[in-house]
RNA sequence: UGGCCUAUGGUGUAACUGGUAACACGUCUGUUUUUGGUGCAGAAGAGUCUAGGUUCGAAACCUAGUGGGCCAACCA
């Protein structure tokens, strides 16, 4: 019976259902505007719409909002479709706001007639300018009182493709002083002498967004057009523009009135959202294009790695609000590790190669080893793997001097080889630049994993992956980093985004990897043991692989020795050892206070008080240190110690405080 | 010298619509482990922006202030 916290969204649902909304008349619309590809910040809106459609039962529909000829494209409708799909969500209906222009047309025809709506033929300066500014009301245009019939012919003159972009534009008769900027005479329609990809060259005017969204929602039955914060301000003119159809022209009472809602869209730290800074990366080559798996894109994400329900779970987990956020990119990272340590092969690749030779396994002989597939999975399957004298292992696997807490390979350590034997490092050889070339060991032959001997059981620091020499096949290993260097890279805009574009973001390997992996189909994932999930690149083939780093393991800090002075364990400092047990009092039950009281009191007195009293004064002038202050001043009293005028007027105060113990304390300190 | 939105641990979201804060990520500790991963067990970290007010009682309601965001495209 647990109630399940319901985000504000859901909350105005359900208000809407209990007042009288009936629940088939629910629907929703996913609306984009067919101008780029689909990014993890879409994600939300889909999740949001999805999400309710889905707790509700009701249709969304897929309505592509294209209004502006100059900047959409209809290879972006189809991609837009494919990662939708992709994502597993399907739409009721597949519409687009250019089935609307006729009834548009029309009603603003009925707007005009009704005196609400007139040709402008000022130029966009001129109407910015009489537009005000935020804090000064706007003037009337002097075209604001053409009559209606100059109008009508006017529109039909734009209608007809006889004017010129830019010479009229049809505005709504608002008001030019509204303390909403949107509400000063908005545009409605504009001349835009470009064939639209759907339309062709049936229109030469094109309505803007305000008074097509609505209209649209409207004719569509929508019931809640949900859309992000930044609309908050276009819901005005939203709701005008439905009332204004809905009372003055007839027959257009449809049973319901959609609602516009707004919410905070997702913010990633170190990327961009925008889907225009997006496309300069495509258009600048920074990036390989709309799918590189360095972009934030659904279908870059898609190729990096990352699962539909990895991206769903993450859009759960970040919820809905009205609150601008950033989200930290480690909790995407979370979202695949979880489900692809589940779900993912475990394979060996050696990403920087050195030469592992075992002096006393015969030159000539070759073992299988059984290798389990993930251990995560309940049917354990298993593999064999190939073994002999010359293995290849990753460099930093092994190290000449050795830190203190390093735990793999060094001369005269012992280490497992994964799924095989514990090998004991002799000697190395050396090039003439003085680079590792080749590493020397012996194995213990009776240690091999999973034979059950004492031998194979015995601890050693830790095991390490490989690759047979002989059997391992080349694949190329594309590794990235974060596309920018800042968390916040178009925050500043005295700042170019691409200022902070990481010129280190694409690090590509030639890596020695399992022969079994000559199967691996694009899509396939992998866990590269101890390295981190891999996907199969869609350009990837048996005779050329290519795999993508999703995400690395979660690694330790220890790992990196240079990590290691990171960790101390904190110095509690002696005022923090106050606050601490002041908020520890705080809490504490009334019966449990007067021992927390006792404990706080002596630990005061063993402190150096003379040290802390300055730090104790500057308390007192902070909310929120209250009770560790009275709690400190008592302790300088009893060692002696005068109080300032301040401390003295912080004490009285307090005496008059809400919190009883407060007040008895205080009491005690002004005798 | 305007309107609107918003403020809860480092981050994000909750708090049964008024009974002093929970969940997730992250961080740390211990433990298990043939992945320095996973799992398991724990810990630290927030008097809920500030000041008033209403109330027996406020994170929640009211007022003011402060911080942040959005709005002056013939973009969406």
């Amino acid at each position: 019976m647990e109630t399940k916290p319901q985000n504000f969204i859901e909350q105005i649902v359900d208000s809407d259902l209990s007042k009288g909304l009936p629940s088939e008349a629910l629907r929703f619309r996913f609306p984009p505007e067919p101008n780029g590809f689909l990014h993890i910040g879409h994600t939300k809106a889909l999740g949001v719409n999805f999400g309710l459609a889905e707790k509700y039962n009701a249709p969304v529909n897929l309505r592509f909002d294209d209004t502006n000829p100059t900047k959409e494209d209809q290879r972006y409708v189809d991609a837009i479709k494919k990662d939708i799909s992709w994502m597993g969500y399907s739409w009721h209906k597949e519409t687009y706001s250019s089935d609307c222009f006729n009834q548009l047309y029309l009603w603003a025809l009925e707007l005009i007639k009704l005196g609400r709506a007139y040709i402008d033929s000022q130029d966009s300066d001129m109407i910015a300018k009489q537009k005000g500014t935020p804090t000064s009301s706007g003037t009337n245009s002097p075209n604001r009182n053409r009559p209606v019939e100059d109008s009508l012919a006017l529109f039909e003159k734009m209608k007809n493709g006889d004017s010129k972009e830019g010479e009229f534009v049809l505005r709504a008769k608002i008001d030019m002083s509204h303390p909403n900027m949107l509400m000063r005479d908005p545009i409605i329609y504009r001349v835009i002498n470009k064939p639209h990809q759907r339309t062709q060259d049936k229109w030469r005017i094109y309505p803007m967004y305000d008074w097509a969204h609505g209209q649209c929602d409207y004719i569509e039955q929508i019931s809640h057009s949900l859309c992000s914060l930044e609309f908050r301000p276009h819901r005005d003119l939203y709701d005008w523009f439905l009332t204004t159809i809905k009372t003055e022209f007839a027959g257009t009472e449809l049973l319901i009135t959609p609602k516009q809602r707004e919410f905070a869209r997702l913010n990633l730290s170190y990327t961009i959202m925008s889907k225009r800074k997006l496309s300069t990366l495509v258009e600048n080559n920074y990036v390989s294009g709309w799918d590189d798996p360095r972009m934030p894109t659904i279908s870059g994400l898609r190729r990096r790695g990352y699962t539909p329900s990895s991206i769903k779970n993450f859009i759960a987990k970040v919820g809905v609000a009205k609150r601008d956020n950033v989200i930290d990119v480690s909790l995407l990272e979370f979202c695949v590790r979880e489900e692809l340590n589940k779900t993912s092969t475990r394979a060996m690749a050696v990403l920087n190669p050195v030469l592992l030779k075992i002096t006393n396994y015969p030159d000539n002989q070759e073992e299988q080893l059984v290798f389990v597939d993930n251990p995560e999975s309940k049917n354990l399957n298993k593999r064999v793997i190939v073994f002999n004298s010359e293995l290849y292992i990753e460099k930093e696997d092994f190290s000449l001097n050795p830190q203190p807490g390093f735990k793999r390979l060094s001369v005269g350590s012992e280490v497992r080889l994964k799924s095989g034997y514990i090998i004991k490092a002799t000697q190395v050889e050396l090039d003439s630049l003085g680079n590792l070339k080749t590493i020397y060991c012996e194995y213990d032959p009776k240690s091999l994993s999973g034979s059950g001997s004492i031998e194979s059981q015995r601890k050693v620091n830790t095991t390490i992956h490989w690759v047979c020499k002989k059997t391992s096949v080349n694949a190329e290993v594309r590794e990235y980093e974060r596309l920018f260097t800042s968390p916040s890279p178009d925050s500043d805009p005295n700042v170019p985004f691409e200022s902070f574009i990481n010129n280190k973001s694409l690090l590509t390997k030639t890596a020695f990897v399992e022969p079994f992996l000559l199967s691996a189909k694009p899509g396939n994932k992998f866990q590269f043991q101890r390295l981190g999930y891999f996907n199969t690149d869609d350009d990837s083939t048996s005779t050329q692989l290519i795999f993508n780093k999703t995400v690395s393991l979660r690694e330790s800090k220890l790992k990196n020795p240079q990590n290691q002075n990171l960790i101390k364990a904190p110095e509690l400092k002696p005022i923090d050892a106050i606050k601490k047990l002041g908020k520890k009092y705080i809490k504490l039950s009334e019966d449990k206070k007067k021992t927390a009281k006792q404990q706080l009191l002596t630990l005061s007195h063993e402190l150096a008080l003379s040290d802390l009293a300055p730090l104790f004064l500057t308390a007192v002038k902070k909310r929120g240190t209250r009770a560790v202050t009275l709690i400190c001043l008592s302790a300088l009293k009893s060692r002696g110690v005068s109080f300032s005028a301040e401390a003295k007027d912080f004490i009285t105060k307090a005496a008059a405080d809400k919190e009883l113990w407060l007040q008895d304390l205080s009491n005690k300190l002004i005798d």
